[in-house]
RNA sequence: GGCGGCGUACCCAAGUGGCUAAGGGGGAGGUCUGCAAAACCUUUAUGCAGCGGUUCAAAUCCGCUCGCCGCCUCCA
């Protein structure tokens, strides 16, 4: 399979560290606020890639983290008036309760940068011992001048970037490129002792002790958004790099922005929505339908019509659900074949292939998406043509379970169509009960049976206004909300 | 200023050298239906921002131009 590194800026063939065994590092959230839609993406991406990895037989080590101690966590505290501690635990439950809802599965190991001071402390130290970091009056700097690949990363040039340094000087520093490893703590602030005083870890030493820790030196795919690229993950790379003497992660993968009105959606423009208030309005399997919907290297538009035509693919996957489970509990006591039967047979045959192909080229969920609906067209079409038999239910089953199994690595389709339905009339509050719904099927039954076409289409219209939708077939009339 | 990305139909979106440019939504027409809905069929890009070039062959590679965006400061 191919990932596209954005050390080499190309796609590579993946190939890993140790033969069949995969150890991946993305960089979690910083604990001080609500989540946005963007860290669901880069959360769901990620965890997309570690279960594609996992189902191709590699043995995934997944570490995600969070950074539990920071200049804006403290700052979050003092306007909240609860303790920086209070503030970490706040956020991390609330990005486990999101994230539960938005089907991200938890890393095999999320650690936080609290619980890795001494690790964090022992590095700092090397790396002033091997000459690559000094101390100031209790902070610690890391010397970019020192470290020769410094840039090859996010491929700058670190003569270019001190001409346009935009960076507040601070006198203290050699250069002001240099970043800290370690900053020494006012009075108040949260501290812990070390060999330059009591301070806390500067923001990219954590991800280097942590991963160290938890994957070894050199390990194989280090993700995040695409603005961490510079300077954190560059600066991941120096620290661990001079430390250790050897390459770090092999395979840099990061995730596009979201972007609202073109722009990309952030803290600072004030232009972000919480993952929360998109729950109150679309489902989390419509949140996650969009978000794959565009391979993770591209930017997102984000808008309702977005989501809303995301709601429309799915209904169309459960719509078929049910066509298919109605054609499973037919009589099929005669044979009948029809012309559409080679064609879904072929492509029963092809799909998974195709399916993989896609997920193999560097994670191009959009295709495989793709090529999901192709197989649900011809799936309907082989059912409108009128089949049945043994042969028809052995390839209608296969069919649905390839859709199951596909839908399985992206997390989607995992309903019932029943449960997706009373989902879409919750979040719509539509004013009817089921119960009240299949007591009006039932009274238009009657109707229709009268032929009293006029009773019976104004109970089809009664339902239709508050947007609830009758389809009438061989056996019965079901419902389904009107997307 | 330095570095990078993007521009594919009415909208969203795959495709990065070679079959008729995936898929979804929308529009138009049709089949089915008591009427609908759903589903299916036909149709909607001789063309992929524009202009040159390389090649037997380019949306795909190269150059230039135009437009949009990102990183260089915390950021998924």
């Amino acid at each position: 399979m191919k990932i596209y590194n954005t050390m080499s800026g190309k796609k590579e063939d993946f190939i890993p560290v140790a033969p069949g065994a995969v150890g991946m590092y993305a960089c979690g959230i910083t604990v001080y606020d609500h989540c946005h839609i963007g860290h669901a993406r880069s959360a769901i991406i990620f965890d997309v890639m570690r279960g594609y990895l996992r189902y191709k037989g590699f043995e995934v080590k997944y570490i995600r983290n969070f950074t539990d101690i920071d200049d804006k966590i403290i700052n979050r505290a003092r306007q909240e008036g609860i303790s920086w501690n209070e503030v970490a635990k706040k956020y991390t439950d609330e990005y486990y309760n999101v994230m539960d809802t938005l089907g991200v599965g938890r890393a095999d190991v999320e650690p936080k940068a609290t619980e890795h001071i001494k690790e964090i402390i022992d590095i700092v130290q090397g790396l002033i011992d091997k000459g690559y970091a000094y101390e100031m009056q209790g902070d610690v700097y890391f010397e970019v001048g020192k470290f020769s690949d410094y840039g090859k990363l996010s491929n700058r040039d670190p003569e270019d970037m001190m001409a346009g340094a935009r960076v507040d000087i601070d006198e203290r520093k050699k250069n002001p490129m240099d970043f800290a490893l370690w900053k020494s703590s006012k009075e108040g602030e949260p501290s812990w002792d070390s060999p330059w005083g009591p301070g806390r870890p500067g923001w990219h030493i954590e991800c280097s002790a942590m991963s160290l820790k938890h994957l070894g030196e050199s390990f194989d795919i280090h993700g995040g958004g695409a603005d961490l690229i510079f300077p954190h993950h560059e600066n991941e790379i120096a620290q661990s790099e001079a430390y250790t003497g050897k390459p770090f992660a092999k395979y840099w993968v990061h995730n596009g922005f979201i972007t609202v009105d073109k722009e990309k959606m952030s803290k600072s423009l004030g232009n972000f929505f919480t993952i929360q208030d998109i729950l109150a309005k679309f489902d989390a399997e419509v949140i996650r339908f969009f978000l794959l919907s565009t391979h993770y290297r591209s930017p997102i538009e984000f808008s309702d019509e977005q989501l809303k035509e995301a709601e429309l693919s799915i209904d169309r996957y459960y719509t078929t659900a049910v066509r298919i489970r109605d054609f499973l509990t037919r009589d099929h006591s005669r044979d009948r074949t029809c012309a559409e039967e080679s064609v879904l047979e072929d492509m029963v045959g092809k799909f998974l292939d195709r399916f993989k192909a896609a997920m193999d080229d560097d994670f191009n969920t959009a295709l495989a998406i793709g090529h999901i609906f192709e197989l649900i067209r011809i799936v309907n079409k082989y059912i409108d043509g009128g089949p049945s038999g043994k042969k028809s239910v052995g390839l209608i089953k296969s069919s649905y379970d390839l859709l199951r199994e596909s839908g399985n690595l992206l997390n989607i389709f995992w309903r019932t169509p029943e449960q997706w339905y009373n989902i879409l009339k919750d979040i719509r509050n539509i004013g009817f009960s089921e119960e009240y719904i299949v007591a009006k099927i039932e009274e238009r039954r009657k109707s229709r049976e009268a032929k009293d076409w006029a009773a019976s289409d104004s109970i089809r219209k009664e339902l239709e206004e508050k947007g609830i939708i009758l389809e009438d077939k061989k056996d019965g009339t079901s419902w389904k909300v009107k997307i």
